[in-house]
RNA sequence: GCUCGAGUGGUGGAACUGGUAGACACGCAAGACUUAAAAUCUUGUGUCCAUUAGGACGUGCGGGUUCAAGUCCCGCCUCGAGUACCA
């Protein structure tokens, strides 16, 4: 019999699927006595256009390793998802009105064809969908957990917001520590005589997911805010749209209250420092002093710095030119001057702002704040490289300290005081934290990492201030003003929001007329009307949706538990399977996905539904499959296609060509005139050998690139166990990579010719019973070792290599042998599970290979008597000598000394010195 | 600018703790089978010199440590990713 993948890999699919060869058993039943292992790719969103190459390989690596793990005796969870609210389908569905339901259930459907056709061991039975009523249920309910919820600082854990109102009703609020927003203080007995209004709104301060007003990044294109890390060089991630500023009323999530322990847990977790990094910065830790600076004025200015240490270096202050005291300090002389330079800078756009970081601006208010220590005045500037969104939107300006303040001072010939011992500031701010403080009083003569202590200390001996520390990273903005995500389980009565019962979830969405906004700008929800919704209380229900990381945050929780119907999870399962071991996906995941979903992790397990704190112990970050795209080259001036190795000749521009009319960088031209209508008659300038050579570039994958490349067509011509090792084989996982077809024949023809290891000349099954050669068993036990360690490592590509060597050896051995051929099944089962499935039935088993187990590694086999000794000769390598594995060091070096070749190496020189490693190498110095 | 990662043949890439650089595969070349093509098989393939034997040079660049450096250290260059006036 021939290889005949596609009969092969339908058979083989169908008896998984009919077998559920690939569930995971639950807690509970027999399988849980084997230790778990959850590994999981991050599931996709299905967008119209279906998998390229690119996306699979996640998938498959995570495939290769789960299997592996089951062999090794593992209880394995791997399941698979979608992602299914977002945008795309909403765009599609304002374009055609057709409902983003069905849209998503086509594009859900394409997805499944071409995840089948690959093979993975998914385990479909534990499917989730976030845009699925049971499913976002859940996520209603989690929300609503967030809402019962406040962050006690001094537990340093979430806690439900009734312990919050006991605590307000014995003592008021004045020694809570909680993160939340600025609040008057109040008595017990002032609680007490709130009404439930005010108690409400002061409650508001405090929840974990907040409606206020805040200042959000408002995209008029896709009519909706966006979050900061959905926004990408000041536009929008999708479409590139611009963003503006907008105060709005918003749902936010409490994030910032978890930046510290955001920030600690990374220790815990096995990730590349690359997104742990990320993360760091994205949440920006800084830990410094809040200093309150009195002014002339009367109204006083609080600043944040982090180096108190360096105080009575100030010689200016900076307010953002938004600042609100701008208004009320600055002397009537400056008024114009400064309202000329507020609308100067309100003109610019923020990308506009950031961009010119170069130009120096500012302008002076005539006010005056008065030092702390000194009593000095100090003048007070506004200039727009002091940000109102950050710290207090004010600094204390140390220009011996801070380039920025060293080059405005310059600029506006502002004195620049020296408060460094023996450091030159005559060319830059020295802006290390290791100098010594001079002229500062009772900071002179400490190291500065002392005088930061110190001077936080008397700052707040001498009621100037406090120690804070601060985050750049903000509340995360909650609402979508959209149709296609989860509605939130709200309504409202007399403008205070109110949760929506356990019993009524979920609150599904409604159906709507149109997928726009109503003409008086509210989101597409409010357009529904009251018989619409399925859950309809008080005056009106939240119109607002939950943004695209909502239901990403915790899904794969849910896939321990996919259809309970009391629980998001029920606790006995999220302990068994408890973190995830493995997650596997792209790295454009880390200040968003990764950061929410441990967000949402750690407030679960404050409140004792999950007992872990992270939720994925160990991450690889894949690379991304860039396409190689084909071009052709038109001459300028006849408009002729110039062959690739002529285009010099020529002044030519350069089209894509389709790469599926190219063929090793040569042209099919009748395929190419036929491709556009624009190209119908077209006429070439051929090579030498008349043909037409294509030049190419490494590019992103696009359609409009014409260089898409998807699984489909691939698994179609050379099978699914093809492209699976030829995606492993292209180089390390973690590395970006071009995609090229070219090396799939060799891939492909590996697999061929470990087919022919099990069958004879006319392609008859034909294996041996007789006992395994001495070779046989050598080539075995080194692929197990090398396969286990590659594995163990994550090199997938080395160990598709080893296949091929240990293929290319049994074939030179002629080896047919059913022990060793049997466990080289087990071996590659991961890699290509298909065709060893197929093999093992041909070898007469009953039971699937996926029921196998993982062979063990002898070393006894591959002990050899000889090893060929590299013999250098002052580190340069100049021939091997055999020698007995067994001889000692000086009989190395006796033996080495001997040989004829290196005495003519030595040409009658003695050897100064001689170095022999047993088992490894010789070198001789002369 | 800062942070992280990477530079190895014509190409993708291998080389675990320093120990035979270029495994494996593609591509290319020659040959076998074939009327021919495809498929398959065999051989060769880092560069340069040499008919051979052999030799020199080679892991982005310049130094260093070492018997020995792709691997370790110092200084640079280039590319990719992220981030950007964060006080």
């Amino acid at each position: 019999m021939e290889y005949n993948f596609r009969e092969i890999e339908t058979k083989w699919q169908k008896y998984w699927l009919d077998h559920k060869s690939y569930q995971a058993e639950d807690p509970g039943t027999a399988g849980t006595v084997k230790p778990k292992y959850y590994g999981l790719s991050m599931f996709p969103y299905p967008s119209g256009a279906g998998l390229h190459v690119g996306h699979p390989l996640g998938y498959i690596a995570s495939d290769i390793y789960a299997r592996y793990k089951k062999l090794l005796g593992f209880n394995v969870l791997h399941p698979m998802g979608y992602d299914s609210f977002g945008l795309p389908a909403e765009q599609y569905a304002i374009q055609t009105g057709q409902h983003p339901a069905i849209t998503t259930e086509q594009n859900l459907k394409r997805y499944r064809e071409q995840l089948d056709k690959i093979g993975f061991s998914f385990d479909w039975d534990r499917e989730v969908r976030t845009s699925d009523p049971s499913y976002y249920k859940w996520t209603q309910w989690i929300f609503k957990q967030l809402y019962n919820a406040w962050y006690n600082q001094t537990a340093n854990k979430a806690q439900s917001i009734d312990d919050l109102m006991v605590i307000f009703e014995n003592e008021g609020n004045a020694d809570i520590k909680a993160a939340s927003a600025p609040t008057e203080l109040f008595s017990a007995a002032e609680w007490k005589a709130f009404s439930e209004k005010e108690k409400q709104a002061i409650l508001m301060n405090y929840r974990l997911t907040y409606l206020a007003d805040s200042w959000v990044n408002w995209c008029p294109a896709l009519g909706t805010v966006l979050a900061n890390d959905e926004i990408k060089d000041g536009v929008s991630e999708r479409g590139g749209h611009p963003v503006e500023q907008k105060l709005m009323r918003q749902w936010s999530m409490r994030i910032t209250a978890y930046a510290d322990r955001l920030i600690q847990d990374l220790d815990a977790v096995d990730w590349t420092d690359s997104i742990k990094d990320q993360q760091r910065n994205w949440i920006g830790k800084s830990v410094g002093a809040s200093v309150v600076f009195k002014t002339e004025a009367g109204e006083p200015i609080e600043v944040f710095t982090t180096r108190p240490d360096t105080i009575f270096g100030v010689s200016f202050m900076v307010l953002a030119p938004e600042h609100p005291l701008v208004e009320t300090i600055t002397t009537d002389k400056f008024k114009d001057a400064i309202a000329t330079y507020q609308k100067q800078t309100s003109l610019k756009t923020e990308r506009d702002r950031q961009a010119d970081v170069k130009t120096i601006s500012g302008a002076f208010t005539g006010a005056y704040a008065l030092h702390p220590f000194t009593g000095d005045k100090i003048e007070i500037w506004i200039a727009d490289y002091v940000l109102a969104g950050y710290g207090t939107g004010a600094v204390m300006a140390v220009p011996c300290g801070d380039q920025r303040d060293y080059d405005f001072a310059g600029h506006f010939g502002i004195e620049i005081k020296n408060i460094f011992k023996d450091v030159d500031i005559s060319e830059q701010a020295y802006t290390e934290k290791d100098a010594i403080i001079t002229n500062s009083d009772f900071l002179t003569d400490l190291p500065a990492k002392k005088a930061i202590k110190l001077a936080v200390f008397e700052i707040e001996k001498r009621g100037f201030g406090k120690g804070q520390t601060n985050f750049r990273l903000r509340d995360a903005v909650f609402s979508r003003q959209r149709y296609w995500g989860e509605p939130f389980p709200v309504y409202y009565k007399d403008g205070t929001p109110y949760l929506v019962a356990d019993d009524q979830l979920p609150v599904t969405l409604p159906e709507v007329d149109k997928y726009l906004p109503t003409e008086d700008g509210e989101p597409p929800l409010a357009r529904a009307t009251k018989d619409a919704w399925n859950v309809f209380e008080g005056d009106r229900m939240e119109y607002n949706t939950m943004p695209g990381w909502a239901g990403s945050s915790w899904y794969f929780l849910r896939y321990m538990d996919p259809h309970n119907e009391e629980a998001f999870v029920s606790k006995e399962k999220a302990d068994y399977w408890n973190q995830v071991d493995l997650y596997i996906g792209g790295s454009e995941h880390a200040t968003g996905h990764l950061l929410y979903s441990r967000f949402w992790t750690k407030f679960l397990f404050d409140m004792g539904f999950i007992s872990f704190n992270e939720p994925f112990k160990k991450m690889i970050n894949q690379g991304m499959i860039l396409g190689r795209s084909s071009f052709v080259y038109r001459d300028k001036a006849s408009g002729k296609f110039v062959t690739a190795e002529k285009r010099h000749e020529f002044e030519t521009s350069q089209l894509h060509a389709d790469i599926h009319l190219v063929d090793n960088d040569k042209l099919d031209i009748e395929a190419f005139k036929k491709w556009l209508p624009e190209y119908k008659d077209a006429e070439f300038i051929l090579s030498e050998e008349g043909t037409y050579t294509c030049g190419h570039e490494v590019e992103k994958m696009s359609k409009s690139k014409y260089n898409v490349q998807t699984p489909d067509e691939l698994v179609e011509k050379f099978g699914a166990d093809t492209l699976r090792c030829y995606e492993m084989f292209l180089g390390p996982l973690e590395q970006a990579k071009p995609w090229d077809t070219k090396g799939i024949n060799g891939v492909h023809n590996f697999l061929r010719k470990f087919w022919r290891l099990f069958h004879d000349a006319e392609n008859n099954f034909e294996v041996s019973d007789a006992a395994p050669s001495k070779e046989a068993l050598k080539t075995l036990h080194k692929t197990i070792k090398k396969i286990q360690d590659d594995l163990e490592r994550f090199s997938f590509n080395t160990a598709v290599s080893n296949f091929m060597i240990a293929t290319n050896e049994l074939t030179e051995q002629k080896c047919n042998n059913r022990a060793i051929l049997s466990e080289l099944l087990i071996l590659l089962t991961p890699y290509a599970p298909h065709i060893t499935e197929e093999l093992w039935s041909q070898l007469g088993n009953t039971e699937s290979i996926t029921k196998a187990t993982f062979p063990t590694f002898n070393p006894d086999y591959l002990i050899e008597a000889e090893f060929a000794y590299p013999v250098s000769f002052n580190g340069k390598m100049r021939f091997t000598l055999p020698l007995p594995t067994e001889f000692t060091k000086e009989e190395v070096e006796k033996a080495v000394l001997a040989n004829e070749q290196t005495i003519k190496y030595l040409d009658g020189n003695a050897p100064k010195k001689m170095i022999v490693v047993p088992g490894r190498i010789v070198n001789i110095v002369i």
